[in-house]
DNA sequence: TATGAATGAGTCTTCATTCAT
DNA sequence: AATGAATGAAGACTCATTCAT
């Protein structure tokens, strides 16, 4: 008998179901409210045996963010290969990027905010600033093809996409702390396309 | 023997020595992390004293913040009076603005954020909505008027009024999170201004 | 009202409830295997009240030891002041001595070591080593004023006494460890004696 | 194959790689704050592998002291075989024993005393009560011979054979409780030794 | 024999909340 | 109004012991 990827060990399975159980309930309930026990409830395994696998709760969210992270990674890969113009690809990218928002997704945002107001991590090993910088860069190259081949207003691409995460992360957190609703969110993405886009 | 302004009742004084602590601890630790019997500490009063005033921990920040946007209310009505140019108040309004997201002031943002993560308020009984609107409606004001004596492009004020807010937002919560440092803070304020504003 | 010595606040009550109840479990137990849930059983007090009196189980410990020499003290002092003879005060010690030894009486003995055993305090702050020197001191005197009268043999006083307290010593943790008896400890008692006075 | 005492048997090897690491943990924390998990631990074995060898601290510290009194045992003998002054080897017995009373470390005497404290063990099965007699026997007969050459006072040699032991182990207790200091062994053994011999 | 995952009981500690004074 | 002692629930963490493999 053998094993390969797809055939884990029992103590990785188990891995496994700490971690979906826990993202579970840290999407619910952000990171300060979740406590070992909750997880240990949630996971229907012994108070104990949670302690075989993590030492605390930080720990576990710091893991449920690395798998999630990922996964992000890929999509961000695959949206730009396409051949698609420049607008199009930013229009899916920002469109992706609205359902987070208004949390059409089960989404670790608001568990990473709090996670991170409380850990200080430097720059380089910070997952957050590492998710921010590669959106950056993508978003970058793609700003620069669109002044490029003419379909953008000339304007530092670095800036602007910097300036468009930020608008979005902004629209995260004022998602989750006053009420915005769709349409604000609808009219800010296409400000931010008219704001770039050569209007003919 | 009569009560004025000035003249505080004892109780009204102990409430205020209370949220003087209180908010003292809001701004070193943000709200998840302080509890009722921080505050009886931090404020060298009775245990069950501090329950005649207030029941828990929500009910003090919130009259912390009450107060806090009191002030505030104060120094945006005053900015626009001024008869300077408009690009001037917009660049003085965003010069305070970055004092806060450095965090170069004793700051309520994170405990704000961490508060409104868990209570969801009607927006019109919302003080961060609140807060936001305000300013952007003074912001509206300003490009507004800007737009109509030239000094800059042709946009849709209020929208645009919206994208500076989210961005100064999504900085406030970048600076808490990722490391951002003062550079990307100014380069993000004068993209701002010059999206806004026609180069000669 | 007033208050005086025995009229104790309800609080210094209280304080003596745990201490007491503490003190009973350390006699039984010693104090490695006692928990502070113990003690709160033993007091039949609320886990957390516990707490506002003592944080660990030392602090406990100390106190009751404290208390303890307190009570000796005055035992020592009398000790000495009857006008009996030299060999009749040495002879009355040694007889407290033994029931110590012997575990005739509640004692703290076991719990003493064993919480010495782990806390290293200075010489000058460690309450055994206090009972000791006050023990030596005692003895010191005593034999000297035997030597001077001419009911002991010459020899050097001090030495004399703090070799007494470590046949002592060594009695009781031979008492606690192996099993001595009675007879071996009267046979230990007599040769003491022998060996200071002047046979006649 | 056949085995012999040079070739252990793999068990017996494991069991020795257990015992090994368990005395040193003895020797470092008593016996109280050793758990199975530690030694667990402290011998890379597994937690149930443990388990097929003893079953509970008790019984791993049991056997420690087994295995070190088989040593000890032996010295003893040697000492009396000598044909030096009764004297000198009542001296030798002394400075040795002095090492032991000031050797903190890698010393099983804490932990001893202990598991003695909390295991009532009847005095024939009773291995400190065992050494203690071995001991005391050693010096009565030492201690008769003195009188008997003229060397040492007329006395009853048994009793005073304890008497010494006695002090002995009331030194060592004392060393681990309260802090003597050498200057204050020296004497004591420099006593015991004054009080036996006649002195010219 | 040997492993180490798993369990659950047990202890420590903190805190919101109440209440007699 | 004010105090602070008291309570008990809740969460963190550790460990002896078992058991499937």
């Amino acid at each position: 008998m053998y094993y390969n990827q797809t055939m884990a060990s029992k103590s990785a399975i188990k891995r496994q179901l700490i971690l979906k159980g826990a993202r579970q309930l840290f999407c619910e309930r952000g990171f300060c409210d979740v406590t070992m026990k909750d997880i240990v409830d949630a996971c229907g395994i012994s108070r104990g045996g949670l302690y075989l696998y993590f030492n605390n709760t930080g720990d576990i969210f710091l893991e449920v963010l690395r798998l999630e992270s990922q996964d992000s990674d890929e999509v961000y890969g695959s949206a730009v290969s396409d051949g698609a113009s420049t607008a199009k690809i930013i229009g899916f990218f920002l469109k992706e990027q609205k359902k987070e928002i208004l949390q059409m997704t089960d989404s670790l945002t608001v568990a990473t905010y709090e996670y991170f107001f409380k850990h200080k991590i430097p720059r380089d090993m910070n997952p957050i600033r590492h998710t921010y910088d590669a959106a950056v860069l993508v978003l970058t190259g793609l700003i620069r093809r669109g002044i490029e081949n003419g379909e953008f207003y000339e304007c530092d691409p670095k800036a602007a996409a910097r300036n468009i995460m930020f608008v979005i992360e902004g629209m995260k957190v004022a998602a989750r702390t006053m009420d915005i609703d769709q349409k604000m969110v609808d009219q800010q993405l296409m400000y931010i396309v008219d704001t770039l886009m050569v209007q003919d």
